[in-house]
This record gives structure tokens, C-alpha cells and sequence, in this order.
DNA sequence: CGCATATATGCGTGTAAGCGTATGTTGACG
DNA sequence: CGTCAACATACGCTTACACGCATATATGCG
């Protein structure tokens, strides 16, 4: 769980997924402006570490926070957004502007 | 801050000195059971980090959390000994039977 | 001053982890 | 079945960092 916000890059995306629910690898890579295999191996540590969810949608793979972590564990996940992560803004700014973003069968 | 907390050690060290308020660089070596330099270069970089402060008495250096961390910071370090450091209990209880604690003038 | 205790630091080593590039895999669509 | 897009993974490289050991600093005391 620590060595999940160990990295910057992860605390980023898990920021992003706290305060946006589920997005999925494209939208990490223009949120973050990052090439998508480094996005994808973070996101496959997240997942190893059970500190994210998988979920297949067409070609598209959303990944949200997981459920029932230790209490602790959700606590941690909930201040990432609350200024522990300075890159927040202009990634969620990054998001909102981005083109072609995917559209859900399911919220 | 995440930096400090990304290491097991620093976690245990940490999750310590939340419970315990203050402890000098022998009652931690004690308590984790380990060897004085590892503590030493640890508390350090806790230091660096800002994280902990140190406070100078006789021969002993005694540690303790800073005062005004951002709120995300306080509430990170609040989580560790609500069961985020699995050796918690093991520490307090070696901490417990050492010998040859030293007495603070301040507490 | 000399010694003992508590703590800090220098150094060499090994390992883990992130990075970029290139390539493999999977699903949708015609 | 071929192609395209989204995503995953393998490889080599590099760097950061924790470790153990030895040693230096500092304080108190006689």
C-alpha cells in the first residue's frame, strides 16, 4: 500500500481516480501528458497491490479504486486529493479538455 | 513526506513517535531491535524531510513529530498506528522491558 | 586531559525500481 | 480475415537508496 503512493506518477493517477471514480488508461495517459506504457505498468502495480480495480468495457480498460481496504488504507487514498498531490489541478484541467474521451455503458 | 513514509522503517519509526510523543535514538534502536547507525541515518532523513524534530539533552538526542504539517500530512501520520505498522505492538512491547531508559527533564 | 556513552557519518556494495523503446495482445469493425 | 485502436509487456539501461561496517563527533564525568 505505501510503496503505492511511493511514486509521484501513481499518487497522480490515484488522485485522479479518487476524485473521478473510473477512467481508463487513455484518459490517465491526457490527463497526466505521459506516454501510455509508463501509465500502464503504474497502473499494473496499483492493481498487483490490490489498491485498484480492472474493468473492460470494448477496448477501453477503466480501472477504479478498490473496495474494502483497511480503513487506514481509504483514509490515506482520501487526503490524496486534498493537497498532497500539487499536480491534481492541472491534471483534472488536462482531463477536461481532452478529446475523444470514452463514453460509459455503466457509471 | 511520502518519501518518508515509502520505507518500513521510517513507518515503524514514525508510528512510534505518534504514539509516544517523544523517544531518544537508543529507546528507538531498542524497540525496533536493531542496529544504531541504521536508526541514526533514518532519523535523518526524517529530519530532511521535516517530518521530525530534533531536541538535545545531555547526551541524548530526542525525537518528535513537527508541529504544523499540512493537514493531509497529519492526518497520514495519525493512520500509522491505526494498524497500517503491523510491528507496532511487538515495538511498544520491546520498548516496554528495556533497561536504562533515560528521564526527560521536559516531557 | 582521558575515558565512556550516545549519536552521527563516510564508504563500498547490492538490489530494487522507474524509464523509454519496441513489440505483443486483445477486441471492434468492415 | 485484415486492419485499426487501446492496452499490456519484454528488454536493456540507469539511478536511487537501504544496508553493514568502521569510524568520527560530542557530551558528561572524574
Amino acid at each position: 500500500m505505501f510503496d503505492a503512493v511511493a511514486d509521484a506518477t501513481r499518487r497522480r493517477i490515484l488522485a485522479l481516480l479518487v476524485d473521478q471514480g473510473e477512467l481508463c488508461v487513455c484518459e490517465l495517459t491526457a490527463a497526466l501528458d505521459d506516454i501510455q506504457p509508463k501509465i500502464s505498468r503504474h497502473l499494473c502495480v496499483l492493481k498487483d497491490a490490490g489498491v485498484v480495480v480492472p474493468r473492460r468495457e470494448g477496448t477501453w480498460m477503466f480501472y477504479r479504486r478498490a473496495a474494502s481496504l483497511p480503513p487506514w488504507a481509504d483514509v490515506l487514498l482520501e487526503t490524496l486529493p486534498t493537497g498532497a498531490v500539487p499536480e491534481l489541478k492541472a491534471d483534472l484541467k488536462r482531463l477536461k479538455v481532452m478529446v475523444g474521451r470514452p463514453e460509459r455503458c455503466v457509471a
